[in-house]
Formats: C-alpha cells, structure tokens, sequence
DNA sequence: GACCAATATGCACACGTGTGCATATAGTGA
DNA sequence: TCACTATATGCACACGTGTGCATATTGGTC
C-alpha cells in the first residue's frame, strides 16, 4: 500500500523508456555502458524527491527522514537504514537551499571580479573559487570578459541572500557597497581601500611597489624612466601612479613618457609602439601590471629588433605565471595571490563568526622579483 | 503606532553608531564621503528586511508588496508609491532565493571545470560565466587549481536545486552523469560525448583537427614527426590521440616519439626537454594543446638554441590568446570557445524549454590556424 | 512495582515569497 | 436601479527543510 508511491515513478520510467530518442551512438558507449535498472531520464513532470517522499516509502515519519540526515540525533538503527535504503532507492538528497532557508546560510558566496580576461583577476578569481569550494561555500562569479563590471551587477546579486561579497572591481562606489550592508550581506574588499563601517579591506602596498621598481631602475643608472599605466579609474591605478610619481619626485628624475592603456596585453602593445617609436624613446618602462609589460616586451624585442634588457629595461606588476617563463623572465613586483587569498578567508571566517565586529584593513607587502629585464 | 518598528531599526542604529569602531582614515575618505543618514551598518542581531515589514511600514497587506514588484498585477498607484517609499527607506529587495524556492527555479547554474589554471578552461569558464550573468542565472563554479576535479565534489553541489549542470571535467563518470538526472538536473557536458539519456553534448571534432595538423606538416615535408598528448585519462586526450595515430597510419607514418604531460606549460617544458635532448630528435611535434605546445617552443628555443620552425616545427590545440602573441606567432587548431558557448546557451535555453527533450550532440568544427612555427 | 534517565518519535512552526481564490469596490452602459 | 466588467485587495496555501516541544517507549536501579 505504501509503496504505491515508488511503483508509480518506476512504471512511469518504463513508460518513458520506450518514448524517448537515444542520442547517436558513439565509440565511448561501450566505454560507458548504461547500467541495468531504472533509468535516470528526466521527466517533464516530476519534482525532484523530497524527505516526504522517502518518509512514504520507508513508512516513517518526514521528520525521521530529516534526523537520518542530522549527526546526533536521536534515531533508531532500524529506521536508519530503512530511510537510508528509501533514499538511495528513490535518489534522494536533502535540498540544501530549503535547509539553508531556515537557518538564515544560504552558502552562497558572491565573487565580484573587474575584467576576467585579466589574467590576474582569473587566477584569482580561481583561486579563490577553489578555496570556497574547499570551505563548502558556493562560489557565484559575477564578471564580464568584455569589459569592466559595473555596479549594476552587485545590486541585482544582491536579491540572493549571499553568505558575502568579495569585490575585486576596482571602481566599485562606495554607496554600493552600503547598499549591501543594509541587506546585511558582509562585503569584502580586494584591491582597494573603502572607508565605510564594517567593511573588511585587503590591498597591496602599491605605492611601496612601485618605490621598489623605480628604485631598481635608479640603481642600475637607468636615466630616461617612462611610465605606462592601467585606467586611471581604478584605484590599483591610482595608488600605483601616485607611488611611480613620488619615488621619481624623491629622486628629482622626471618621467620621459607617461601613458595608460587598460591592464591587457593588447593596450601594451599598442601603447607601446607608441611610446617607443616616439621621439624620445625611454630607456625604462615601467608598466603597471605584467600583462602590458609583457605587451611592450613584444613591440620592443619583435616589432622593433631592440635588446632587453639592453636597449630597454621593463619591469612589470603583479608577477602572473608567464612572468617567468623563461622567453620573458620579467622582472616584477610580487603582488601575491596566496597570501591575499589567505587574508580573505581569514577575514570571512572572522566576519562569519561575529558579523558586527569592526571592518579591518590588511595591506599586502609586495616584493621584487629581480629576473633579466632589467 | 504602525511605524514603531522603522523607529526601532534606525534607534537601533544611531546606537550602534557610537559603539563600532572606524577602521583607520585613508587618503580614499574624502573621495567617497560617506553620506549623512543612517549608517548602512551590520548588527549582528538584525535579519534581512522582507516583505512583511515593508508591509508594516506602508500599511498595506504583504501580499501588496510582493505584487508592487510583480509586474502586471493590480495594485492602486497610491499603495504602490507607499510601498516603494517605505522598500526605498528600509533597502527592501525581495528575497530572489525565497521567490524562487516555490517556483521551482533556483537561477543556479552549476559550472564544473577541470583545471582551472588551464588557461583554455580558465577563459572558457570565464566566458561561460558572463553569458550566464547575461541571462540573469547564477553561475556557480566547482573546480581547482591544483588537479583536475573529481566526480565527489559534482555530487556535493548536486544538493542545491540547481537549473543546470554544465560539466566540462573530461573524465566525469556517466554513474555521476546519471545521479544529476535522476535529480532532475538537466547536465550538459562540454568537451566529451556521453551516452546517457537526456544529456546533451558539446564536443570540437578533435580526430579531424589533429588529422588537420598530421597533414600539414606532411605537406612540408617533416618526417620525424613526435606526440606530446595531455594525460590520458582525459576524453579529448583520448580522441586527440586517436586522431594523430590514426592520420599517421593513413601515410604510413611511424611516429619518431609519443610522451604524455599533463596539458600545462610546465608539463610541455619539462616533458619537452626530455623528447628533444633524446637521441633522435623529431624534426616536428604535434601537441595536444597549445600550452604545452609553448612549453616545447620554450625549451627549443631558449634552451636549445633550435630555430622553430626551421629545426622544429610545432602545432598546437585549441588557439588560446597567447598563441598569437608576436612572440609565439604559434602555429594551431582552433577549438572555437565563442561557438561552444554559443551551443551551450543554447542547447540550455531549448532544455528549459522542455526538461524531458532527448538529449542532443553538438560537435564543434575545428580550424587549422596557420601561423609561423610549421 | 516505582521511579528516573535515556532514547525515540511525531506534530507543528518558521523561513520569505508568489499566486489562486474569493470577495470587495469602482466604473460603465442600458 | 440593475447588471456586468474591470480593478483592487486580503487570506491562505505551497515550496522543503530543521528543530523545539511534548509525548511515548525502553532500560536500569532501588
């Protein structure tokens, strides 16, 4: 009587079998042969299973069902297995977003990340996925491969109940990001510093970076320093220009050429052969992120025939994985991934723990990878 | 009376306000001057603000306020106004997860890749993403950086109710393929051909791209031509690998050597070195992707002093933006992402129109890419 | 047998939303 | 005034789960 319920899903999939159209056979079929049983098509009509559902068959109730799947409580061994062997029959799993529903966890960690193309920011952004994925947090990408996300883009994840927020755009307004602390919905901040409550912030020292790189272009006499730069909305930008400008000011040098491109590999080149098919070539480049000094690295050694480190030193920012294969070996200054990831986790779990403690700010220290390009 | 619970949030707030602590003053402060009114901050005790409370406040029903954002629905002009006063006051934004819950639409897209630090799966995923961003779902990803991914973690996110499962992992297992239907979850798996009911495929013709590339370099002319594959376990290793002896045989053709790396630079590097510091030397290697293709050109040329493609000729797979970098000029068969994005999406929208359709195979075109290392 | 603690189990509520249904009100034409 | 339609609004249910509470059963000790 009770397993009515189970006899009319499988005769429904017997019933299936005969209607629906194999896809063309393949060499893998063999490979991979459809087991005997039940099979697991999709049914237009049917709902996923519930603990209701299991309930029925294993002739107990839903909450029994719900406990067979709670650590510690109480249930007897007999029921267990019945339900256990109910749900795997029926291909059950608990719904996690209904659980979550209740307890206020919905596990969903939003990833707001600048330009994905950018290969920095998808390292990162992978990176970081890995690590949520490791903590049992869903990571939702929000991002573009075309162009830099707007703010737009927040406000609609935002209609989700998200565990966070980590922002990795650098342009991100300040009266978004309130907008997501009204919802409740912690915000971390990668890449710049936001001064609004209960914000937690993480950012490379850039202007100390770039104190290093001028430094190593003065030390080994490089005289004629050019600067190209990213968009100057972003605020790594806008930090790493002002730290170029100073360290230069410090040592009375005036800089020869000062463009921006866009981060890429493509704004490098192009800019590039700008810069240096000018009048007053530089003898240094110093480019705001590796990408664009990998492009400027291809205008000078292929378009150009010119020698570098000789002719044209270079140094780069961020220290991405193709800054030392050994056809580039850049020089660069180490913006590192691992250690803020780690401070990202470190500050969630922190926020997690007591969501109204005080934002917190943590500067990442860059460091100077000295390779031939200079 | 009614307004009783807007003036315990914002008394609430101003109290809070002199207990919680500032995080250090940046030079960004004056640039985003947080605004006056009620400081957006997080109070441990306070939930996410629903539609009954916007209820509260506007004096209507909460039924009034979920058709206020319902479109369509009637509701007078002048409740309407109150309404989206008093959801503008308190940051009101319906709960999408809620909304979604009984409707039986969660917008969650599960993306499973491989590798992430691929850079083919990377922009490929990448891609993926802000297509989905654009149809208003949540692409959630599952994958690593480190290895490739295995079936488990597909299991762990199967516990959401999600609208899609799209799995780009070569070597997912169909037993896992069939948990997701019996779940009611539409799969959709790129990069490999699965014979299970209801699936639908993406898969480049990875046999005729490397017969594509057998046959160029025997039109110049090579004779020693060497394999580098990806690990073998993985389904487009399989068919690439298959393709090349296959094309060979056709001419009789005996490959000089056939190695196995694991689809990275590195693995191309190092595997790289060992094919051509053996005793015979091939005069050409077909590579099973374009990093490792890289990693070859790298030892060849920076190591060896070989001229690419005067000593060496190489072919890659699968045209990633690198690959047309001046510096490389690299020689490949495009596996066109934008087209199997394109197929996914659209293989998604047909599969939400009718859950139960029969599943469908798509394969992807491949191109030769002629560029300068062959 | 009496008492108590430990174990087992079901009921009912909460979570936040959309919407079907019934009902109430306003507007229009005869 | 009546009948009919268009508009407006609230009640109550459904979605799937975890869990507090009350109650039932078991096992052990005096």
């Amino acid at each position: 009587m009770e397993f009515f319920f189970f006899e009319r899903i499988t005769s429904s999939l017997d019933t299936l079998a005969t209607k629906v159209q194999f896809p063309p056979m393949s060499s893998e079929n063999e490979l991979n042969p459809t087991p005997a049983g039940p099979k697991p098509w999709i049914d237009a009509g049917r709902k996923r299973v519930t603990a209701e559902d299991v309930a029925r068959i294993a002739g107990v109730s839903r909450s029994a069902v719900s406990r067979a799947y709670t650590k510690g409580a109480y249930l007897s061994l007999e029921k267990r297995r019945r339900i256990h062997d109910a749900a795997e029959a029926l291909g059950y799993r608990p719904n996690a977003l209904a659980a979550g529903f209740n307890s206020n966890r919905s596990n969903l960690v939003a990833i707001v990340t600048g330009n994905l193309n950018n290969h920095y920011d998808g390292v990162f952004t992978a990176e970081l996925v890995t690590r949520l994925n490791g903590l049992g947090k869903l990571p939702v990408v929000i991002g573009r491969t075309t162009d830099n996300i707007g703010d737009s883009e927040i406000l609609e994840v935002l209609d989700y109940p998200l565990d966070a927020l980590v922002i990795r755009a650098g342009s991100v307004k300040a009266e978004t990001v309130e907008k997501c602390l009204r919802l409740q919905v912690p915000v971390i901040v990668s890449g710049r510093i936001l001064a609004v409550g209960n914000v937690d912030c993480l950012c490379c020292d850039n202007h100390a970076g770039m104190e290093m790189a001028v430094a190593e272009f003065a030390r080994s006499g490089r005289q004629r320093i050019g600067y190209l730069g990213g968009h100057p909305e972003l605020s790594a930008e806008q930090e790493r220009c002002a730290g170029f400008v100073a360290a230069m000011q410090k040592r009375h040098l005036e800089p020869v050429v000062m463009e921006h491109a866009d981060f890429s590999f493509e704004g490098g080149y192009t800019t590039g052969t700008k810069i240096l098919q000018g009048s007053d070539r530089p003898d240094a480049i110093l480019c705001g992120n590796d990408a664009m000094a990998l492009g400027v690295m291809n205008v000078a050694r292929e378009t150009l025939g010119l020698d570098v480190p000789g002719d044209l030193a270079i140094i780069g920012f961020d220290d991405i994985e193709l800054a030392c294969w050994p056809c580039f070996d850049l020089s660069t200054i180490r913006n590192p991934i691992d250690v803020t990831i780690d401070g990202i986790v470190s500050l969630l779990e922190s926020r997690f723990a007591d969501p109204a403690r005080h934002g917190e700010t943590i500067r990442i220290a860059p460091e100077f990878i000295p390779r031939s390009t200079h």
